[in-house]
DNA sequence: AAAAAAT
């Protein structure tokens, strides 16, 4: 209890005006908010803070009103000439310390006695390596051609044109010099679509393929609009950090990645980035948000905490992205990422921008639930009728964070690009270690040099992780391995080796399926099959990225027969070889599983796919009864959907 | 049944 965090809390604050910090006291539980009245809101950690006549509560409130949100693309502002944070320059602006590098341990010390260091350079990492060279070329050497007649998808009203260069969009010098030092040549598609919509305001609902750039597509719009609509002063001495950008991720290794790429990306622009996630000392990142930050880069759990500790505000946010977000409203997280998006101080939907970002949108999690089309326009009416459905508890809805957005789906959502060579193998559970000792045999005497090509081996469980780990390392194959019963320093420390080559074999669980962006990933193999097709794609796309190609070998046996035939399907959609036994085991298992019948998993069958956007289903005038009949598989996805017809193939199908 | 995410 000594050394719960709130002593720490009371203890580091020198203040008088110290909120009271019991335990008991952050528990608090916070009103549920009403619909309409959430600007009146005051959650319990600030209220007492509002007597000061200091009080942060009481400051922000201001520079909110002379910021009015709008839903249109505010006047420009030009950022103030030389220099950044609105008049002071980057020089002044603290830098991260330069990151926790090779050393391995954490970098506690923060360098507070070093305030004026000039902002780190991000891109320094890239030049001072040997791979620096490759990586440049990775990055100039993005293969466009495999981004060729994409089928896109874009439905919502008056939706902005996409765009096909850089140039065209006005993101500002700051911005340009950064896509150039990026290397970015010209826009990926998911980026000619979602960069335009989202600088003309709009909500998003955005689908593309694994590694096809959605990072920046999110983060370009961002750092441009907090460029051209400055927030007004910020409070001296206030130790609650408001940011007006959120970006929620689902790993702790994904919000660092991100936090990498937006550092990139708001160089020597004033915005500043922070990010906050759990495992690791919150010391650093407290200090951090002191410093300030505009944009913030969290994991729901380490962002909650700090919201109670009052150390983040969510008042000033303009624009909340989620990444991989269907998973972030999937059943674990979702919870979470309401009491974070709804009933914390942030603002509601249609005074802030939101954005969803993934590779797999289940319809389920695009609104459509239970057969009941929700659209946010009737949807407090039909919210009702949900939260009265004894069956509906828990429905998720990603319509419920946003505004009249517009659908994107670039690509045909949830699916496979053709670029990664999909190989399926019967394999018993006891000759899985043997197969895959065979595999990595020959990928090493086929490979250049007698080198291990990067190979990622996925499977089920924390242990199994372990276990495999020790044994492929017993056997002569340097390995390790990344899961979350390991140290957020193990789990760091795992994949620096392991994209340094220094361990090219990398056993994970699905912590790794989401995201992660590892260059020259060669191999990834499913030791273990994932019960959820989804999964599956997330996981398959960890290679072939960037429009190169990639090699996904999948053991399968019995225990995965529930997989069969969506998996079956995914290959065939994307024109790999389906072995014959596949289809048969694939065929004996459509009577249950496909169709309405068992619907015991709720993404078999044609509901996973939200290749369109539900909101034009014709089922939805239908008053939702059958919500079953996309059924048939993928056909579901494409009727007309897409400017390319199902039949159609390309790099994205 | 498992994984992830706060301490």
């Amino acid at each position: 209890m000594r050394t719960s965090w709130a002593d720490a809390v009371a203890n580091a604050d020198s203040s008088a005006a110290v909120t009271s910090a019991s335990p008991s006291n952050v528990a608090t539980v916070a009103p549920s908010p009403s619909r309409g009245g959430r600007a009146a809101y005051v959650p319990p950690h600030l209220r007492s803070r509002q007597q000061s006549s200091e009080s942060s509560a009481a400051t922000a409130a201001p520079a909110i009103s002379d910021a009015p949100l709008t839903r249109q693309p505010p006047p420009f502002v030009a950022p103030p000439a030389g220099g950044s944070r609105w008049g002071s320059g980057p020089i002044r602006d603290p830098s991260r310390p330069s990151a926790r590098g090779g050393s391995g341990g954490w970098n506690t010390r923060g360098g507070g006695w070093d305030r004026r260091e000039r902002e780190a350079n991000p891109f320094a990492k890239d030049d001072d390596t040997s791979e620096a060279a490759c990586d440049s070329q990775e990055n100039s050497g993005i293969n466009f051609d495999a981004y060729e007649d994409i089928p896109v998808d874009t439905s919502g009203e008056n939706v902005p044109p996409p765009v096909n260069t850089f140039a065209e969009i006005d993101l500002g010098d700051a911005l340009n010099e950064n896509i150039r030092r990026c290397k970015y040549v010209k826009p990926t598609p998911v980026q000619r679509h979602a960069i335009p919509i989202s600088l003309a305001g709009r909500d998003l609902m955005a689908c593309a393929q694994t590694g096809s750039g959605k990072t920046a597509a999110f983060c370009f719009p961002i750092i441009s609009a907090i460029l051209r609509q400055p927030p007004g002063q910020r409070q001296r001495g206030s130790r609650t950090a408001f940011p007006l950008a959120l970006i929620l991720s689902p790993t702790r290794e994904l919000s660092v990645q991100i936090h990498e790429e937006a550092r990139k990306f708001a160089f020597q622009t004033g915005v500043r980035v922070v990010v906050a996630y759990g495992g690791a000392p919150i010391n650093q990142q407290l200090r951090d948000l002191e410093r300030g930050v505009d944009i913030l880069v969290a994991t729901p759990g380490r962002l909650v905490d700090l919201l109670e500790r009052a150390r983040v505000s969510l008042q000033h946010i303009r624009y909340l992205a989620l990444d991989e977000a269907d998973r972030m409203l999937d059943m674990g997280f979702e919870p979470q990422i309401r009491r974070i998006v709804e009933q914390m101080d942030m603002p509601p939907r249609g005074q802030r921008q939101t954005m969803l970002f993934s590779a797999t949108f289940p319809k389920e999690i695009q609104g459509l639930v239970y057969g009941l089309l929700v659209e946010h326009s009737i949807d407090d009416q039909a919210r009702v009728i949900l939260n009265h459905g004894p069956q509906l508890e828990g429905t998720r809805l990603a319509s419920d964070f946003l505004y009249n957005y517009i659908f994107l789906a670039v690509g045909r959502v949830g699916s496979s690009t053709d670029l990664i060579v999909q190989r399926v193998e019967f394999v018993l559970d006891s000759d899985k270690r043997s197969h895959l000792m065979d595999l990595l045999h020959a990928q090493r005497d086929s490979g250049a040099h007698g080198k291990q090509a990067l190979t990622l081996v996925f499977v089920e469980t924390k242990r199994g992780a372990d276990s495999l780990e020790h044994w492929l390392s017993m056997n002569g194959f340097p390995a390790t391995t990344i899961h979350g019963d390991r140290t957020q320093q193990e789990r760091e420390a795992a994949l620096r080796s392991f994209k340094s080559g220094a361990t090219p074999i990398l056993v994970a669980t699905d912590v790794a399926a989401r995201g992660l962006d590892i260059p020259h990933v060669a191999h990834v193999v499913n030791f273990d099959l994932p019960n959820d097709i989804d999964d599956y794609v997330h996981r398959i796309g960890r290679t072939g990225r960037a429009g190169k190609s990639g090699l996904a070998t999948a053991f399968f046996n019995d225990s995965n027969a529930s997989l069969a035939r969506s998996l079956a399907e995914l290959m065939q959609e994307s024109n790999q070889e389906v072995p014959q036994w596949l289809s048969h085991y694939a065929a004996a298992r459509s009577y249950s599983s496909g169709g309405g019948g068992g619907g015991r998993n709720r993404r078999s069958g044609g509901a996973r796919f939200g290749g369109r956007d539900f909101r034009r289903d014709s089922s939805y005038n239908r008053g939702g009864g059958d919500y079953y009949n996309g059924g048939s598989g993928y056909g579901g996805g494409s009727t007309g959907a897409s400017s390319a017809g199902p039949g159609v193939t390309s790099a994205w199908d």
